[in-house]
DNA sequence: GCCGTTTTCGGCCCGACTGTTTTCAGTCG
């Protein structure tokens, strides 16, 4: 048995590999697109398999792959990947994210010189043995020095968050240059992804040479990586690559659609523009022989014209999103304002910074109506948790509180699931409780399926609320535990729990596919901050981008809800799901 | 390898920049 992650990786490599094998480019996309749909699909594969469901049915599953896949959700090997892995060497891969290297030079490289990995090539470089072969040159060989180095140093995509405090300075540097019209961040930053891997710059400016040596001339610029009439690549101090775009601005709408992508999202477009005849690029859409232009100033414009609603950024992944536009039948997503409860925040009570009083303060200040106080259970001892004299201690600390008008403070927890899936607090304490957060901050080691029955437990638990960050991954730090979320979800959907999408820029947790899933299968779900300082709060934003980019409206989460339905969901009392408000 | 009210074969999105070239392939987004 495979989960459905597992298997879109496979695929994904199998892609890859082709790539090095010089294989027909359609069968190289041909397995990534397969990837994408199994990755996306909201239930396993190996269920589908079992109940006998057609593959073929599903985007890019054809005779071939439905076969592999049938086979490969019982946990065989794809044959594709057997074989490719018998061929090629698997260092391979980490030599085609050298920048400035392909699957083609890769292979090259591979063939007259035998590099099987990055020592091999870092080896041959310096050696001075790759700028005398065929299609290499000097100019080639010093760069793959670079890269190799580059490769080691940044593996990974920073998270989103991050980036967009690196990058503010800069972007203060490039406004302030007068012949900047506009300036936008496109890419999978404005489509608020949780990690970003490089950043896309979007300059309106009828003076494009002074826009590129303005940037070439910041002061954190390490390296020029290239720079033409139109972009200039840079790399930051930090290794962060900046690309920077100039267009005018009757083109500003098509090279935003552009560069925002993704890419797939791109290539639905386009196949829509070749029905009508036309031809979209970063400039415009034209018409067929180039010389009209029928739409390019705005996004709006050129989405109207293929006969599409304005899609916001955060869905375009190619995930339904240009039907769904045709149709009319685009979510209208949640919004920062929506949200008008926190169920999740820590005081200096365990191991926040902020004391009640500052906490409520600081939720009231940004106009929230309900604020959770959620300290931490005893089992976390470094965190001080709150053992049950002490949290007596805290709820009546709570009762002489003066509570800001307009806010109403709740009695809370974040209980720790114990190894065994009991709570880490006595049944008659939880009961007293208005909200509790139960979650996972140990034993992250455990076996999947014990995994699974730990959380599912805890999530049957009559008192539980929110399931806290479903998979304790932390960004660029850890990888989520080995859950079965599928099971969990439908323990949640049954039980009355919310799943969290915990907002903390580390965490991001449950991420947009699993929050799409969650509610897909009639789950809710909780935005929480997780807030250990005043501040933290407004991490907010953070969450709920990636609960835009599951598509979910301010119905789908139990933070934007009226208190009386919130609380009647917060008792399980029946009828919480028949809403006044939707 | 997938896909099809124009098709079971012949398509499958578009352009900039670089380096190594001698007119363009490879890489990248």
């Amino acid at each position: 048995m495979a989960s459905n992650a597992r298997i879109a990786r496979d695929l994904q490599l199998i892609g890859d590999l082709l790539e090095l094998q010089d294989a027909n480019p359609f069968r190289v996309r041909a397995y990534r697109n397969a990837a994408r749909t199994v990755e996306e699909l909201n239930r396993p594969l190996k269920d589908m398999v079992d109940e006998g469901a057609d593959l073929r049915e599903l985007p890019g599953i054809g005779k071939d792959l439905a076969v592999q896949l049938a086979g490969a959700a019982h946990g065989e090997a794809l044959d594709a990947l057997r074989e490719l892995r018998e061929q090629i060497p698997p260092g391979l891969l980490d030599v085609v994210r050298v920048p400035g290297v392909g699957p083609k030079k890769a292979r090259a490289l591979w063939q007259e010189l035998g590099v099987e990995g990055l020592d091999d090539l870092e080896r041959e470089a310096r050696a001075g043995h790759i700028a005398g072969l065929k299609g290499f040159g000097a100019k080639t060989e010093e760069r793959i020095v670079q890269g190799v180095e580059q490769v080691r140093r940044f593996a990974e995509r920073r998270r989103r968050a991050d980036v967009e405090q690196a990058i503010a300075p800069l972007l203060a540097w490039m406004r302030d240059l007068d012949c900047v019209t506009t300036l936008d961040v496109a890419g999978s930053f404005r489509r608020g992804r949780d990690t970003i891997g490089d950043v896309d710059l979007l300059v309106v400016s009828e003076d494009a040479p002074r826009v590129m040596e303005h940037l070439r001339r910041y002061d954190d610029v390490e390296q020029v990586i290239g720079s033409g009439d139109e972009k200039t690549s840079v790399l930051l101090g930090d290794g962060l690559q900046v690309d920077l775009r100039v267009v005018e601005q009757s083109a500003f709408g098509a090279a935003l659609l552009y560069f925002t992508g993704s890419k797939d999202h791109n290539v639905q477009l386009r196949r829509r523009a070749i029905e009508r005849d036309w031809t979209l690029n970063e400039y415009g859409l034209w018409s067929k022989d180039g010389d009209e232009r029928v739409a390019g100033a705005s996004e709006a414009e050129v989405y109207e014209a293929l006969g599409l609603r304005w899609t916001p950024p955060e869905l375009r992944e190619d995930r339904g999103e240009v039907e769904a536009a045709e149709t009319g039948a685009l979510p209208v997503l949640i919004e920062v304002e929506d949200v008008v409860s926190e169920l999740h925040a820590h005081t200096d009570w365990s191991d926040g910074t902020g004391s009640l009083e500052v906490m409520t303060s600081a939720a009231a200040e940004r106009g929230l109506a309900v604020f959770a106080v959620t300290d931490h259970s005893p089992a976390l001892k470094m965190t001080g948790g709150l053992d049950r004299e002490k949290l007596l201690r805290q709820w009546e600390a709570l009762d002489a509180l003066d509570v800001p008008t307009g806010l109403r403070v709740l009695r809370g927890m974040e209980v720790d699931i114990l190894e065994d899936g009991s709570l880490d607090m006595d049944d008659d304490m939880l009961e007293r409780m208005d909200v509790v957060v139960a979650s996972v901050h140990s034993r992250f080691g455990l076996p999947e399926a014990e995994q699974t029955e730990r959380i599912v437990r805890a999530v049957q638990h009559p008192q539980v609320n929110v399931l806290g960050h479903p998979t304790g991954r932390l960004l660029g730090q850890r990888e989520a535990y080995a859950v079965d979320l599928h099971a969990v979800i439908a323990a949640a959907v049954e039980h009355d729990v919310a799943i969290e999408i915990n907002a903390h820029p580390a965490r991001l947790d449950v991420n947009d596919h699993w929050a799409r899933v969650a509610a897909h299968a009639g789950a809710v779900l909780s935005i929480n901050t997780d807030a250990h300082a005043p501040e933290e709060l407004g991490l907010l934003r953070h969450g709920v981008l990636q609960a835009r980019r599951a598509w979910l409206t301010a119905a789908d989460v139990i933070n934007t809800w009226p208190w009386p339905r919130l609380q009647a969901f917060l008792a399980k009392e029946p009828g919480w799901r028949e809403s006044s408000d939707d």
